[in-house]
DNA sequence: CGCCGAGTTGAACTGAATCAAGAAACGTGG
DNA sequence: CCACGTTTCTTGATTCAGTTCAACTCGGCG
């Protein structure tokens, strides 16, 4: 729930909590709508209550490459191009029939200039995201593909046989066929 | 000049400012002196007035990753680390005779308490650092070595012909060889 | 039934790693 | 300022993890 998430990291007063949430609007989403298309700017930030989302990268050659999966009870947005309003370079879309909160940047700005507990909220959930992307770029950088998987499958659980194969392979920086094979070789 | 960088985000008032600053402390730093061990807390944020800082993973077999660079006009630590005071993945390192400004976690948490606008900042600062990784993360895995050290070129000019050739090969996410090759080959 | 997308399996190929020498540059003490 | 040892960089030969291309299997659904 999306009130336990922003407790998690700040206690915000019940007044707050009130104002806060009232600017969230509720958003039923069907399996495979796009949020957000590559080249756009994002402006409105989810919050996913059920079911997932990914965002996604889309090459030259037309192929797609997973760049996040976005589980229940975890905010999603392409941060950059949300808290810059810059051109996103990746697409959002929902994976599952899912239910989602979105607030706009406007109503976020408001929120942020208004609270200063709002604004410790951002910047410590931008600090845990940031935490995340480093060890992804580890587990790239460093890893075999073999043990990417491992890590993927203790870190994401639930997601990782509720989405296709090749999203994940994608996601992890492999083909299709090489996870395939790394999943039949045990 | 580091009141500069603070500008660059968020409009501090002189008062604020004045604050800030007299919370940081100048530190002379000699080439190859660690500021930060893996496994340890970072409870300092520098700011490198002069030189050139770098972070660094080391790996099980003794070889050293360069994770990151901060070149002169930014802010480094081990993010992660100093904000949630975990134990950190990484050192981080002093690669030329230098000049930076450190302030520690304590002082900072007063900061981000008192003024509002730091907190803001520290946020905006997060998010820059988010985005960074996000292209880097992109870098390695689409791109070609080549296509890595080019990008690499372009993005700091300055410090790649400055530091040791396997310092930015790890960098890269390739080997020394790999990089010398690419080098000579046009 | 037969089609269709998702997943599997096989064989050939390749970019970059590894292993192994040398060459060049660097700095430290005599 | 030169000589010597150490570190940094280059070059070559070989190997390998993972890609690519291609064919095949399976399960669901009109």
């Amino acid at each position: 729930m999306i009130k336990d998430s922003l407790l998690k990291f700040v206690p915000f007063t019940n007044e707050e909590l009130d104002d806060i949430l009232s600017q969230f609007e509720k958003e039923d989403v069907k399996k495979n709508e796009v949020l957000l298309n590559k080249g756009k700017v994002c402006y409105k930030l989810y919050f996913i209550e059920k079911g997932i989302g990914r965002s996604f990268y889309l090459k030259n050659d037309g192929k797609e490459v997973t760049q996040w999966f976005f589980g229940e009870g975890s905010f999603m947005s392409s941060v950059d191009s949300f808290f810059q309003q810059s051109p996103s370079f990746y697409s959002i879309d929902i994976l599952e029939d899912s239910i989602v909160y979105s607030i706009t940047k406007g109503k976020m700005d408001l929120l942020l200039a208004k609270y200063h507990h709002m604004e410790k909220f951002v910047r410590l959930l931008t600090i845990e995201t940031l935490a995340k992307f480093v060890q992804k770029l580890n587990a790239i950088q460093f890893q075999t593909a073999k043990e990417r998987y491992n890590y993927m499958l203790t870190e994401y659980p639930k997601i990782s046989h509720r989405v296709p194969l090749g999203y994940i392979s994608s996601y992890l920086g492999m083909t299709q066929e090489t996870l395939s094979r790394i999943r039949s070789n045990d």
